[in-house]
DNA sequence: CTATTAACTTGCAAAATGCAAGGTATAATC
DNA sequence: GATTATACCTTGCATTTTGCAAGTTAATAG
């Protein structure tokens, strides 16, 4: 698991962003639960992109030790946990936002989706207020 | 080096935009050239992090494969090389200028840069434009 | 022509990742 | 109440990536 010693230690928030969610997984977790409606490790686990059990729990440790995330029993299924957003982890919807945009603009893949950015070039306040939602 | 054979498959923006610039360098390099006017090899080493040096080249070489930075001649200096930011690179800046804004918000450390912050809280419009001049 | 600078390259140990299989606790089914 | 299924992990191991140190090459300066 990433440890907290690997934190730089420039002062840099870009470089603290980078140590809080900068790897190929955190941000899907949290694409899961912002636009997805997503929150169980089984549920993340099925998402397309596969990732691994071992990575999965622990950037779910990670994004929880980060404040991102919280994990509670569900209440309905006591064999169950949901995870949600904190409201660090919701204050990062504008990032999402921006990634959104960039890669829709540069993604030229005929598989890129496009129905999202109609979306957000329609209405871009609305989407992120209902991102920040949940 | 991070190959394309990597690059997932989801149709998803986010995965997209991760696996081209979600590492932990990648968008410090853009950083050095974005925001401090860096712009070689030797000065993105010097950056306080502490990139080695394979990994910088590495870095490089992945950037530039994916269309964000390019590589020219020094034209005053032959045994020098100076990377700038394609327009595909300056798009990355409302990124870059959400991660600070994120970070600013939630990074509690008495070293957190706060001087950037006031100049983006005072005005962001202009604090962007000059992202992406350059 | 010697030293220095800029941009890499290489070797190797340590850490992170990915895949498959195993384990435990709760819940549903027979 | 025994069996099966589900949800959430844990472990082992091979592969890949990272980080550190040292070496190389080419251009320029003295």
């Amino acid at each position: 698991m990433r440890n907290e010693s690997k934190r730089r230690q420039s002062g840099c928030p870009i470089a603290f962003g980078l140590d809080t969610f900068g790897d190929r997984w955190s941000l899907l977790i949290v694409r899961e639960i912002m636009l997805r409606g997503n929150k169980t490790y089984s549920e993340f686990l099925a998402a397309e992109e596969g990732i691994s059990t071992n990575i999965l729990i622990d950037r779910l440790k990670h994004l929880e030790t980060e404040g991102i995330v919280e994990k509670n029993r569900d209440p309905d299924n006591r064999r169950s946990f949901v995870y949600s957003l904190t409201q660090k982890g919701r204050d990062l919807a504008p990032i999402i936002l921006e990634i959104i945009l960039w890669s829709g603009a540069h993604d030229h893949r005929p598989s890129a989706l496009r129905d999202v950015l109609k979306k957000i070039e329609n209405d871009r306040e609305g989407f992120e207020a209902g991102l920040r939602a949940g």
